[in-house]
DNA sequence: GCAAAAGTGTTGATCCTACACCCATGA
DNA sequence: TCATGGGTGTAGGATCAACACTTTTGC
């Protein structure tokens, strides 16, 4: 066909963002309150437009900087892991206009300051537990209520993609800071997978698969108890064999 | 920020198929040839503009339809697979304006009919490995150019998406007909993964993986030798334990 | 000393690879 | 009868779950 510029129907393109870190044991997302309709006063996945000149990959980047200061690494280094998760585009989706969503998954470790470059008044850490489970008339409130726009779906998407992709690759690393320890990154894959795992098991298979960890010589007694060893991501980004998850 | 129409640049949505299948032991993809500029005469993915009240997923199964008559089915179904890949936003990767495309991956069967409803002076199956393969100097010649816009790459990730899914999951029966034998979906796994695999072990483990094949009762004679066993997929999509592709 | 968390050793079950071997058809 | 692909048996190795046990700190 001819290039006829009546012939296609204009689109928004945004990008949304599901920030997963592991705090206090359990798995959370970063939401932000909406200050306009349609959603006004609901929780949202962070997100905006993409930019004329730009990437997507590089809207998800310049967004996550804005919201929290974070800045993407290189695939191989250790810190915040980007990578694209999938695209929404329901036509009604949102009721303004045509809106398409390329979400993007962001991993990060537990942050010890607070979200830096946001407002702090209106985002915040939610576990991800009580924003996608089971929906019990009970215990249910505002503050709980399910997010903007199709922002359930985004999220349930991106915490699978987390949780399948610790079994294979390193990126359960992704989650801790520079340097931690074996039982701390256990904790990490009992936050995600929502299990309990045997500690002197898992310490075996992660510090006997080559290029997953890395020990900088130093210790630590952070935890309590008798000293650990303190780790590095290693080099390697896929785990030959895989971490098993339990089955339910 | 209000809504102002004018915050945001208009973009195109398009979808790209990579349509995959196995025909005579290699991997193939369907690639149309461009009749108008830019890349005119060049290979690329079918593909099309998502239409304005229309979700990307059928839009995808539209364009699927149009090049080739298959409709996807089910998830769990046999026979045709769609799903969304990734998407593709480069400011120039089209040099007319500003498109963002919605690849989707579809498996589907060695089609006996030419491809239906497709234009077949125009469309091909070509083979991934002469597509993907590295740039030789010699064996090069303008029918294995590589394909129009940023084709190559999309095609590279739904040919590793293959390669990984049919790992974990039951998706290799999507490139069989509705009745099949071990055999012939062996070498689906030998086409799909480059390597060799054993016979006797390959046909153990696919029989004893529960809910992967059932078995019609029918036996065929056409790979020659003695008559196999005709299966059917079974319900089963997540196999457990998965299949092991051989390391290189 | 005691609690707590880090590690090591061991055992039996499960799964994989490699290959010997048999089976049922067409030519 | 022979070639061809289908299918079973089996032995050795790798991996895993379960759990007993030792180590090293803070209190």
């Amino acid at each position: 066909m001819p290039y006829d510029p009546s012939a296609f129907p204009p689109f928004a393109v945004t990008v949304d963002l599901v920030v997963l870190t592991v705090r206090k044991d359990a798995l959370c997302v970063l939401v932000v309150r909406r200050g306009e309709p349609p959603y006004q006063g609901r929780w949202a996945l962070p997100g905006g437009f993409v930019r004329d000149d730009e990437d997507l990959e590089a809207a998800a980047a310049r967004e996550l900087a804005e919201e929290t200061g974070l800045r993407p690494h290189a695939p191989e280094g250790p810190g915040v892991h980007l990578e694209q998760l999938a695209t929404y585009g329901a036509p009604d989706r949102d009721p303004r206009m045509r809106v398409v969503s390329v979400a993007h998954l962001v991993l990060a470790p537990d942050l010890p300051a607070p979200i830096a470059g946001g407002d702090a008044r209106s985002a915040r850490w939610a576990p991800t537990d009580t924003l996608l489970g089971p929906v019990d008339a009970n215990g249910w409130d505002a503050e709980q209520a399910p997010l903007a726009f199709d922002h359930d779906r985004i999220l349930l998407d991106g915490v699978e993609r987390a949780r399948s992709k610790i079994e294979y690759s390193s990126l359960a690393t992704a989650f801790c800071p520079p340097e931690f320890t074996v039982g701390e990154l256990r904790r990490v894959y009992e936050a995600v997978w929502g299990v309990a795992l045997d500690p002197r098991n898992f310490h075996r298979k992660v510090t006997g698969t080559p290029g997953f960890l890395v020990p900088t010589g130093g210790t630590t007694t952070r935890q309590g108890g008798r000293p650990a060893q303190l780790f590095r991501a290693g080099g390697a980004t896929l785990l030959n064999p895989p971490m098993l998850r339990p089955e339910i």
